[in-house]
DNA sequence: TTGTACGCGTTATCAC
DNA sequence: GTGATAACGCGTACAA
């Protein structure tokens, strides 16, 4: 009901005047132990508490960091936002949530809103939609960090924290050809996206180090992620010389994969090996576990959160930090021959 | 690189007073229709944007909502969240996200830290060890609109939003006497918290209601919902009456109970069935797809949501509301004899 | 219809 | 070491 108190309040009751209660309460140098004391002592009687957003006027900084994403219930995501969250709280940052939708309109209008509002910095992954850099650039015409995660842009000035694609992709493949499998098919999602080249890419690394030449008919792009692996490995299966294993961009890939195969009487992992890519948290519980590579969401959002505090810490001087984590194989069931 | 510019600048450009200016943004009646249209017209040129600082001190209303809740990376929380957004966003609120970490003493901080922070509401599903009511009664104290969900607390003026467990759990369980199961087991977590008990409750009812007599040696504890669900299905079916169905309060729970019946030879569903609840994803992804109580979490956070808009909107009056989602019963082929 | 003046709560810059 | 004052950008009684 009452209204809060300020440090006039304070000011009042120890009969000295606000400047030097905000400089007692901002440990200032040039003040005296004992007004200090007393003015801790009022403060805490009164329950006084700092108005942040009278701070944020003054200093033009709101202590808000924007994070704007897709979707935020997806595994993956919400996954980077309490990265993000877990860091960014203990410095006395807030961190504030937009979905794109994944259109280019709603991010372009987040975006501003967000400017608007004087977040201290965005940390975005951007929308499949988004091809213009307009909103970005006013971005860095404030002055504002912007980060990018997992999808970027290229743009200088910006920072960004992304996967390995290519070495996920690597990793993921060179496993199954050590467990054997001479074969390796691929499932991917859409060639035009940088991260499903990259994982393309690796898969092609791989073979090569094996002496295994790279076969186009191995490679399938998925009409969707839900259904499409099961039509894709079937096709697959069809071929005159049908692979013994697959590498699949995206776990519901495998997923659909693992169906059809089981369906035609494939024995897995003793026939036929399965890696997924995302690591969702469905690939562990499944009757056979998928082996999958984990792109360690937490640590990207954690990673991404420290950079925007380097950004902020190092005043004036503009820093470009492009931070490449690495994922991790998890492998199980579905391509451990033993 | 340059300041922004603020009704100041544009007051300027037009020789009239920042106070004109003001009030032609703000559609306020008592302006010339031209002078609204010239200040209209320069705010585009000079790419004027409203400093919600500014006005968020002038006003004491932040535009700003705070969301708290245990973890933000799981599938329901994370869902939550998306309804809230989905719904506040076009209203212009930003949306803050805090986790507790299911820790009291975080969940007191971020609701006070929040409240510095002048948010216009708090949305919060408390943390499992919150026994204290002081830091609600804080946030009322200062009016701000508290609304729980899924978790709730008994406070006067606050709201919440929760499932009806109960009635989940009855048809859960009726559904599996309608496939002909007469000796249904239960498996729960902790049935010192009230969504549990509702659970139970659901079941019991339906269970009288076939006039099946309550059998407590079918309702067994889990001690963790990961693991445990297989050592409880195996020591259901040691008893010298095996159940015929379970009905499981968790997902996971559902998930090793049928792992173990697996094992042991039987045949799902035709001789045992079994139902979950919350409906994770990845019930619908096993082989064996599991029919599982669906909780509506983003309906839930835009219920919340809703809930906010609705005591913001009424000064003063103090709303007091209390909504109960039904949930849908997600029937798959765990309990489907057909 | 518009201008004047002030306050929201803080902090920084002068003075003293 | 402390006080007085201005300023951050906006909205609004009050006056004109």
């Amino acid at each position: 009901m009452k209204k809060k108190t300020t440090i006039y309040d304070i000011a009042k009751e120890l009969n000295i005047t606000a400047a030097t209660v905000s400089r007692a309460l901002n440990d200032n140098p040039r003040i005296s132990a004992e007004t200090k004391k007393l003015v801790l002592e009022a403060a805490t009687r009164l329950n006084y508490k700092q108005n942040r957003v009278a701070q944020a006027l003054k200093s033009g900084k709101s202590k808000n960091v924007g994070v704007v994403l897709p979707y935020i219930n997806r595994n993956f995501f919400s996954s980077v936002i309490r990265g993000i969250e877990e860091e960014l709280n203990p410095k006395g940052y807030y961190v504030i949530i937009s979905q794109t939708h994944e259109k280019e309109n709603k991010e372009i209008d987040i975006v501003q809103n967000l400017l608007d509002a004087q977040v201290d910095g965005i940390i975005i992954s951007v929308s499949r939609q988004t091809n213009s850099n307009k909103h970005f650039n006013q971005v860095l015409a404030k002055n504002v960090p912007l980060i990018f995660f997992d999808r970027k842009k290229e743009i200088p000035g910006t920072s960004s924290v992304t996967l390995d694609d290519f070495n996920g992709a690597y990793r993921a493949t060179k496993h199954l050809l050590e467990q054997g499998c001479r074969k390796v098919a691929h499932m991917t999602i859409d060639l035009s996206l940088l991260i499903y080249q990259n994982r393309l890419g690796g898969y092609k690394k791989a073979l090569a180090e094996y002496g295994i030449e790279f076969n186009p008919e191995y490679v399938i792009a998925l009409q969707s992620e839900i259904t499409a692996g099961k039509d894709a490995a079937k096709k697959l299966m069809e071929l005159p010389e049908p692979p013994d294993a697959i590498f699949s961009a995206t776990d519901l890939g495998a997923l659909g994969a693992i169906q059809h195969l089981k369906e035609v009487g494939m024995n897995i992992p003793e026939d036929f090996c399965v890696v997924g890519f995302s690591n969702e948290p469905f690939t562990q519980f499944m009757e056979l576990p998928i082996s999958s590579v984990d792109q360690n969401p937490v640590l990207m959002g954690k990673t991404a959160a420290k950079v925007f505090l380097e950004q902020i810490d190092s005043e004036g001087v503009k820093i470009e930090k492009n931070v490449v984590l690495d994922p991790t194989l998890e492998i199980r069931t579905s391509s451990q021959k033993k």
